[in-house]
RNA sequence: GGGCGAUUGGCGCAGUGGUAGCGCAGCAGCUUUACACGCUGUGGGUCGGGGGUUCGAAUCCCUCAUCGCCCA
């Protein structure tokens, strides 16, 4: 490392290496290799996504685990790629679409969209792919992976044959969670609630065969009222028990002939008394609870919405044709026109809200395809048992109530960019059903003998046989049947037949919860899976814990028969100073790449995990980054330091030449070592980033650096290079405990400054990505350089020295960079080379060592455990202010004197306390009353 | 309504039974040839309120309050 220069510059450094890292391969995973696996499989970003900070978050943790298992020896597969998230990429297109060629995606035809939307993804769909590699991330790049890759495909379309043979996929018309703007269908998990400020319509209704007698209602959807047909009361509810039974006459549409407005009073058990006024108008069509109760009732379903959002004919004159919002403002007003409305007041409550479109939900009725899911029990008590498990474990309960309370999963979607439902469907006629029903195999019938299908061999081949479900209404469609193949024979003959594929596509994460398989080459038994799955660790969100998480434990179980990894992190959320989650709306998101132009990827990376605690969430401040940058820096100049003393590197440490400080700061090593590597066995990333800041900084730069100065200015060329050897060790083992959160800055200065010159090739030679990770000492090492604990106190002590004599410079007004004269008096004696460490650190010019001083009364002292400092100026300038500062430290330690003496006066505690405690505060008392005396002393000296 | 989490110096956090700590910010001094992205010194907290268990509670239990998240 020639010539290096003051300021660590990270851009040329990190490109560099990103770029010797690719060549080398050294990213990439070999099935083959008889290390053991480590494994991780990268929660997919969408196509359509830039790097934000939750990337950085999440994926820092990423590395830092896959760099660091490298360094232990294992064979480490990171597994990138891509999710095509349906909804996000399609709302994306359609707009540039509009945008450039003012076109909608039904002008273009769904062949010709999706060519655009391929065009799109080719172009612009490794943006956060590049963004990643900027961060540093070690992900095997020869692996990645796009959920709509042909293979990947043929993963989905099997998974879902498999299980619709199974019986557990079925069409159903149900209440789903309708998004009017992207208008398709969304599982719940895709809808937020957000809490609205609307109003509450309170109406009145005559009983029909009371006339005069009237009821009043709230809703906050008076739009809806064409659409209920029925009002409901609890049968308990005195006030209105009498009524149920009996009809009122709904008051819109107003057009309508009043034998067409009544409708029924029913008894049902979930009206809660307390809302509103405790009648409730029953709206099957418009809302989940309306329509269960309207099953119960078998009551009939009017809808009075388009897909869209627009109110339609059945809503009658007034309001057909509106949008849902203009028309609830409308239909409030047309109630007070008939003298319907009571009153209006504001009321606040959650409505759903579409995750992508951000518009209300609509409940609505409609035909979709749905999910029992599978392996529920074993993918439930897995993590109940503790086999599988997550950090910070609370969300282990928050799995189980889901899985516990789990609903079918709605998984189609009315878009055009994803998965099409691998489905074929032909209303068949007489003589056909009659054709299949003699070929038929055998019939399925569900638990209470109802024929559910039939099976029959379409494609001829043995063993391949269709599954053909005739699932419309008993009513309509009496021959329609539906089939799913993943077969190209079966499918060319389901065409030579006339059937046709569902429109729909699959949710996406229909295709994402089978990430951590179809990733690896399923359904073939590749050597990939069968090396590295189940995978190691899982890091993601909790926000996607049942989007993702739940569905990928079942699919692993279902289709691999295992888990599909063992740990699962969830990271916390990113929020600004001030709390807030990041959003654009708020512009409080910093861009990443802004800040690793700015900071240097390296930086980043350790401001982000340095406040990033096991399950909290993360306060973003740019501060954090620029500590991280700062870091970075004093870690380029220890070495640059250790760089300009010249000599060989890696000398052989000497037993014999070791002083205090060596021993210490190797016993700092040895604890920085075992604490860095159990924080992160338990993922508690910012214990082990903060226990390396203040070993680098606080115990190595600040102390050990200093000390070693003594030795470094003199003269004694043989202590010299056991010095410089203490130096190479301790930023050798440094470096490769920093590699996995700095991964940059660290290879850089490993190769800097030689210490991968006597590595062998594969082991820290090349690459310190692949140096060994340092173990803690064992006894042997320590006996070997004598390591007792007892240097610890010593230094300790040395160290109280300084900083008391420090102090009296201070009090004194003696600037820190004047040299001068300190006279220490030892409690015992004091080797020359401590001496030296003691008048390098006090910049003290000449430090004299006077066994029987006297000092002149006034002189400034300061009472160590190590001895008596004087400081013997002429005109010490603040007396009294030093006298003040004593008083209050002599107040300090009477009152802890106080409670320790307290304490030991309790009977009771000298008899229940365990023996180790009690001799811990008998010896605090006696330090206490040794450090009293000190101060004391101090101030007798300045009192004469 | 149910569940989970948080509440510790101005700010952000650590500490889960035995002497309240860290970083940032603050204040004061210093261009001391590794580093001003730095060095040195220093002030600041009855650990959200109340009650209990214990020789001893920031830490365990109960309760209340405030804030946040998830589910209904």
């Amino acid at each position: 490392m020639a010539e290096i220069p003051k300021a660590y510059e990270p851009q040329s450094v990190e490109a560099k290496w990103y770029q010797f890292w690719l060549e080398n391969k050294l990213f990439v995973a070999n099935p083959a290799s008889p290390k053991p696996a480590y494994s991780i499989v990268i929660p997919p970003p969408n196509v359509t996504g830039i790097l934000h900070l939750g990337h950085v978050l999440n994926n820092t943790i990423q590395d830092i685990l896959a760099r660091k298992a490298r360094m232990e020896g294992k064979e480490v597969l990171w597994l990138p790629g891509t999710d095509h998230a349906g909804i996000a990429t399609q709302v994306m297109v359609e707009k540039k679409i509009r945008k450039e060629e003012h076109k909608t995606r039904y002008e273009l035809g769904r062949e010709e969209f999706l060519k655009r939307v391929w065009e799109w993804k080719e172009k612009h769909g490794g943006i956060i792919i590049d963004q990643l590699k900027k961060l540093g991330s070690s992900c095997d790049w020869t692996r990645e992976r796009f959920t709509m890759d042909p293979e990947y495909s043929r993963c989905v379309q099997r998974v879902f044959v498999e299980l619709y043979k199974k019986g557990l996929i079925y069409r159903g018309k149900r209440m789903v969670n309708w998004c009017p703007a992207t208008q398709t269908a969304l599982s719940d998990e895709e809808v937020i609630m957000k809490q609205q400020n609307g109003a509450l319509y309170y109406f009145k209704v005559e009983v029909a065969e009371q006339p005069g007698t009237f009821l009043s209602i709230a809703t906050t959807r008076p739009e809806t009222i064409p659409a209920d047909t029925a009002v409901a009361v609890n049968p308990k509810d005195p006030r209105y028990a009498h009524l149920i039974g009996k009809h009122v006459l709904r008051p819109l549409p107003a057009e309508l002939p009043r034998e067409q407005k009544i409708i029924p009073i029913i008894g049902d058990e979930h009206v809660d008394f307390e809302f509103g006024t405790g009648v409730l108008k029953v709206t099957p069509a418009h809302d989940k609870a309306d329509f269960e109760i309207g099953l119960r009732h078998k009551l009939p379903v009017v809808d009075v919405l388009n897909p869209d959002g627009t109110m339609n004919e059945l809503a009658g004159n007034d309001l057909k044709g509106l949008d849902r919002f203009k028309a609830r403002k409308l239909a409030a007003e047309k109630l007070a026109e008939l003298g319907a409305l009571d009153k209006e007041e504001p009321y606040t409550n959650n409505v759903g809200f579409s995750e992508r479109a951000d518009v209300p939900i609509e409940p609505r009725l409609s035909e979709q395809w749905f999910l029992k899911y599978p392996s529920v029990e074993a993918s439930r008590s897995v993590v109940a048992e503790g086999r599988m498990k997550f950090f910070p474990d609370r969300w282990a309960k928050v799995y189980e109530h889901w899985m516990s309370n789990i609903q079918d999963w709605c998984i189609s979607r009315q878009l055009w960019w994803g998965h099409r439902i691998p489905v074929w469907s032909k209303t068949l006629t007489d003589a056909e059903l009659k054709s299949f029903e003699r070929a038929a195999t055998s019939l399925r019938v569900d638990e209470n003998n109802h024929p559910l299908g039939f099976t029959v061999s379409i494609s001829g081949k043995a063993g391949e046989e269709s599954f053909f479900s005739p699932q419309g209404q008993p009513s309509e469609d009496k021959g329609l049947v539906f089939v799913s193949t993943d077969s190209p024979e079966e499918l060319r003959e389901l065409e030579r037949r006339g059937f046709t594929q569902d429109p729909d596509v699959l949710d996406t994460w229909f295709s994402s919860w089978l990430w951590p398989f179809a990733t690896m080459g399923w359904p073939e038994q590749t050597p990939t899976l069968k090396k590295f799955y189940p995978t190691t660790d899982l890091v993601t969100g909790p926000d996607i814990i049942f989007f993702w998480v739940a569905r990928m434990i079942m699919a692993g179980y279902e289709f691999m028969g295992d888990m599909p990894f063992r740990n699962v992190y969830f990271t916390g959320i990113i929020r600004d100073k001030q709390g807030r989650k990041m959003s654009k709306q708020l512009g409080n998101s910093p861009d990443p790449l802004d800040l690793i132009t700015k900071y240097g990827a390296d930086a980043l990376r350790f401001g982000v995990m340095r406040s990033a605690p096991l399950g909290q969430d993360v306060l973003f401040d740019e501060k954090d980054v620029e500590l991280g940058r700062n870091f970075c820096n004093k870690l380029w100049n220890a070495c640059r330091f250790r760089q300009m003393q010249g000599g060989a590197v890696q000398g052989e440490i000497d037993p014999n030449r070791l002083t205090s400080d060596d021993k210490w700061i190797l016993l700092r090593l040895g604890a920085a070592i075992r604490e860095v590597t159990n924080a992160l066995a338990e993922y508690k990333f910012n214990e082990a980033t903060q226990t390396l800041y203040r070993f680098f900084w606080n115990e190595y730069c600040d102390w050990y650096v200093e000390a070693s100065k003594a030795v470094l200015h003199g003269t004694d060329e043989a202590k010299k290079a056991n010095t410089l050897a203490i130096l190479d060790f301790v930023l050798s083992h440094t470096l490769r405990l920093f590699h996995p959160f700095l991964p940059f800055i660290t290879e850089e200065l490993w190769h800097g400054m030689g210490y991968n010159v006597d590595m062998p090739e594969s082991q820290g030679g090349q690459s310190i990505m692949y140096a060994p990770w340092p173990k803690p000492f064992d006894t042997q090492f320590r006996d070997f350089y004598s390591l007792d604990d007892c240097y610890l106190e010593f230094a300790e002590a040395k160290q109280e020295l300084v900083t008391l004599g420090r102090n009296l410079r201070r009090e004194s007004n003696v600037p820190s960079n004047k040299k001068v004269k300190f006279i220490l008096k030892p409690a015992s004696d004091v080797v020359p080379n401590d001496i030296a460490v003691l008048q390098i650190l006090l910049n003290a010019d000449p430090l004299e060592v006077v066994p029987n001083y006297q000092p002149k009364k006034g002189t400034p002292a300061a009472y160590a455990k190590m001895g008596e400092l004087y400081l013997p100026l002429e005109g010490v300038s603040d007396v009294e202010a030093e006298k003040a500062r004593l008083r209050k430290k002599l107040g300090n330690i009477e009152d802890e004197i106080a409670k320790v003496q307290q304490k030991l006066s309790n009977p009771a505690f000298a008899q229940k306390v365990p023996p180790a405690v009690l001799r811990e505060h008998q010896q605090r008392l006696v330090d206490w009353q040794a450090e009293k005396q000190r101060v004391e002393s101090a101030l007798s000296a300045l009192e004469g």
